[in-house]
DNA sequence: AATTAGTGGTAAATCGCTTTACCAAACTTC
DNA sequence: GAAGTTTGGTAAAGCGATTTACCACTAATT
């Protein structure tokens, strides 16, 4: 592997003159022909600059961390893309850490996010509790970016329009004519949670019952038993809004157990689409996120080289509503 | 930050037996007390060894690069959870690249892998031409995996139970009695493309013409394009084998948009399983192929310090067929 | 002739960690 | 008491890139 000072012998010059020149350093006045030569041998042996030991000069690693708590999860994949591309843009890589595939907190990329290793930590929990050791790795060693809840982190707190897109689907229930409306939440006290919850509430009105809601981990199989408990608490549930995705699979799943045909006897509209969501036996109707767009301004957002980063950034892009076959006025078929 | 130099400082010892402490170097004779007021330092500073600095200095990186061509395709994440699981064991962290989500090859990434940021590669560039630069950066430089096909980059080849699971799947539709039996194949010329062509040419015998065969890139709208064409060209198949699950939706989409229901005209069988199987108007007929495992053996195979990789690595676990309801005798429901 | 101004570079110090080689001082041993 | 031996460390040389400060030499100006 080539290094500067193997080119700059090569060159018979100077390596400092080497790195100005190859760093297009405005101040360096040097001639065309050794300007010329020296980039000649820089192409001949293919030279690619040690990155380790630009990192320790400079430092700056070029490499932020991006974790979540199920890398397999579709909801992570869509914002996980829109980092990268971000990311692309920042010149920066990506290191991928899954809180779920192990204890992130002993890791390699703990070790790194300690170490000066990575420029930023984007960090998403929703559901389950950051690993305590790569927050104590992280605190006040990198900038930091929370996706959708604040989990004690500090840093920003990136939040995706929450509130209006469970108003949205809440709405869309009530102008079909239900009245009675559950909520298959998400894991309680979450900020993303509590925000959906005022959605449902700001619609329901009057209407807005607690024996309505329902707590569930992003899970199908949790999904649906809450959904089971939910009806049998509330036979008269006509309609349910569920915060994600996965979780109203699993409703659906609980529904057609029970014998209630969707959207006729229940009416099910998710926050969040799925791949192949026309696919399904029961094509859910959805209210879309902008994620991947929640991955480009958290990646962005922890680039900046800035002393203290903005608190709190709320994504303003409207979620998309698509009416697929899950929801109908009560008591009809699509 | 707190430097071992400062450490030191603080202790009034020298970096150098701060070092030797912390990595338990064996052949240091140091004294009980010195060695924990040492600790009791590292402790009060939170101290983190700069890992450039390492990095530099040991020409380690403790990274990996897994690139694939579609973070979000649901086959590939399977394959980097076993792949997260296994750099965990192997105290390394895992840079992602998308090689969809920008061009590889002039990022941050292709950088690192190019100046000694990486310590391996894993490049899962099935039916997509991996970026050239990519492999230009790589060259030589850094141990090589490829999963799945071989594009000429050289290093390991780590390759599924291909033939098996194309004739597990073949084999089941022959036994429900399917005579003409459609092969929605992967992108020709590739490695496994053709090792699971053997497999269905195996069980087809006599009856494997090449007019059965199609090729699609795994993606649902091609799939059902080219399914379409197929039935066209053969309205006499009754059952078909795809190589790839996500094409095989595409392949029933096609056929319900024909007028045929699956299975009764049109039995499906896939390769690789999806989540939500279970979910889908058809519930898909699938063998499961050991993805994740083959995400721990290539991390493995690319951690291994040696001078020469293995050049094949075939995975033997054996696919696992799941019975769903999109396949059953010519004719019948399930 | 002496000074100034420009041209075309270079030396050397970091960045922080690891490792090899070496060395005082204290303690044994003969 | 001279020669080893053990104990408990340290000095210094890298790893490779960057950057600041400085320098030799030529050409132009006074």
């Amino acid at each position: 592997m080539a290094t500067l000072a193997e080119i700059a012998r090569r060159a018979g010059v100077s390596s400092a003159l080497v790195s100005r020149v190859i760093n297009n350093d405005e101040t360096l006045r040097v001639s065309q022909e050794t300007r010329e030569s020296v980039l000649r041998v820089v192409q001949e042996v293919n030279y690619a600059p040690n990155v380790a030991a630009q990192s320790l000069r400079s430092s700056k690693s070029g490499t932020i961390a991006f974790v979540v708590h199920d890398a397999a999860n579709p909801v992570y994949g869509e914002i996980l893309r829109g980092a990268q591309a971000e990311a692309e843009r920042q010149n920066k890589a990506i290191l991928l850490g899954d809180s779920a595939a192990g204890s992130v907190g002993n890791s390699r990329l703990a070790q790194m996010i300690g170490g000066g290793g990575v420029d930023g930590l984007i960090l998403q929990a929703a559901g389950v509790q950051a690993d305590n050791l790569i927050i104590k790795a992280a605190h006040k060693k990198v900038p930091v970016v929370q996706l959708q809840a604040d989990i004690g982190l500090g840093g920003s707190l990136v939040l995706l329009p929450d509130t209006p897109a469970a108003e949205i689907a809440t709405r869309h229930l009530r102008e079909l004519g239900h009245r009675t409306i559950g909520c298959l939440a998400t894991v309680e006290g979450l900020t993303f949670t509590e925000s959906r919850m005022k959605g449902w509430q700001n619609e329901m009105g009057a209407d807005a019952d607690p024996s309505l809601v329902a707590h569930s981990a992003p899970f199908a199989v949790e999904g649906e038993a809450l959904t089971r408990e939910l009806l049998s608490r509330r036979p008269d549930i006509t309609g349910l809004v569920c915060f994600n995705v996965v979780a109203a699979i699993g409703a659906t799943r609980a529904a057609t157990a029970l014998g209630l045909d969707v959207p006729r006897d229940l009416s099910v509209v998710s926050i969040h689409d799925v791949k192949f969501a026309e696919d399904l036996k029961v094509p859910l109707t959805v209210v879309r996120m902008p994620l991947a767009e929640m991955g480009q301004v958290a990646t962005k957002t922890v680039c900046i080289e800035a002393p203290e980063l903005p608190a709190r950034i709320a994504i303003e892009t409207s979620p998309e509503f698509v009416h697929r076959q899950s929801t109908a006025a009560p008591g009809r078929r699509p």
